[in-house]
DNA sequence: ATATATACTTGCAAATTGCAAGTTAAAGGC
DNA sequence: GCCTTTAACTTGCAATTTGCAAGTATATAT
């Protein structure tokens, strides 16, 4: 159940879909979390202030707080470990997979990358519908 | 000639091609302002004023420059009217277009939306190369 | 000459961010 | 059972960013 007012309440009220999904996860750290979530894998509080970018306590806790709001992930107790909690995504999180996908595609004409980062590029080039394919089978949600 | 200390100095100072990403982009406005020149060929500072979110005048001039300091558009005098200015995606700007069109799909699936609206998603869906190569090539800027 | 258009800049209050420190509740060790 | 540690936050507060309203600068129109 979230509960917190979530962040930047602020909306642009526009009906654009641009707008909408700026609305969404566009500050500087939601999408961060996604990447998280959709790329590493990632799934505990721990786990994100772990990130090289290092966001602090008080603002991960406000947009996981956002995420589940907006309905783009899910909280659950952990039932191996009752002081910690799984955030998972839902299909409606998970459908940002091609957006974070593009991102890291256009990163990768203008910025220098390592080996293991050229070849994630490699792969969504020759390869995205099985790589999309492979997310979406890690998280245990069926394909469109 | 970009002068200004553009806004949001803080980067992420991570090499994350998402953070990248939303180092460059990942702001309330920065996206809806590439938005309105990708897809409505916006040129002028008074257009962008006019879009459905309101932008301030002041974050609108910031983010106009930070996008120059950035390289994805460029800003020239406009030779019929001294007084005026024009604004053109370059390469680098226009090849966010992929990110803005994915976005646009996600918003599609969880947001109603009018005809117009459906029908570009539909576009996107089933004619996307051309489309993408439609706006390449009103920009005048050759596709890869 | 005067008015209007275009693209900003400035001042300032309000909201958001970010750091450091504190809190709560559940394990773990002895 | 008691003390320590772990995990997930919350709180306080200074600094930064945003957003509104008003002002400025230069070019064009009448």
């Amino acid at each position: 159940m979230p509960v917190r007012m979530a962040r930047s309440a602020k909306k642009h009220s526009s009906d654009c879909p641009v707008a909408h999904g700026t609305d969404t996860f566009g500050d500087r750290w939601t999408l961060l979390v996604l990447r998280d979530m959709i790329l590493h894998g990632k799934r505990r509080y721990g786990d994100f202030l772990e990130s090289e970018e290092k966001i602090a306590t008080n603002i991960l806790a406000d947009r996981l707080c956002h995420l589940e709001n907006e309905g783009l992930i899910e909280k659950a107790r952990d039932p191996d470990n009752r002081r910690s909690y799984i955030y998972t995504l839902t299909r409606k999180g998970l459908d940002l997979t091609p957006v974070i996908l593009e991102i890291i595609r256009w990163s990768g004409r203008y910025k220098s990358m390592n080996k293991r980062r050229r070849d994630l590029i490699h792969r969504i080039e020759t390869d995205r519908a099985a790589l999309i394919a492979d997310i979406y089978r890690r998280e245990g949600v069926p394909q469109s």
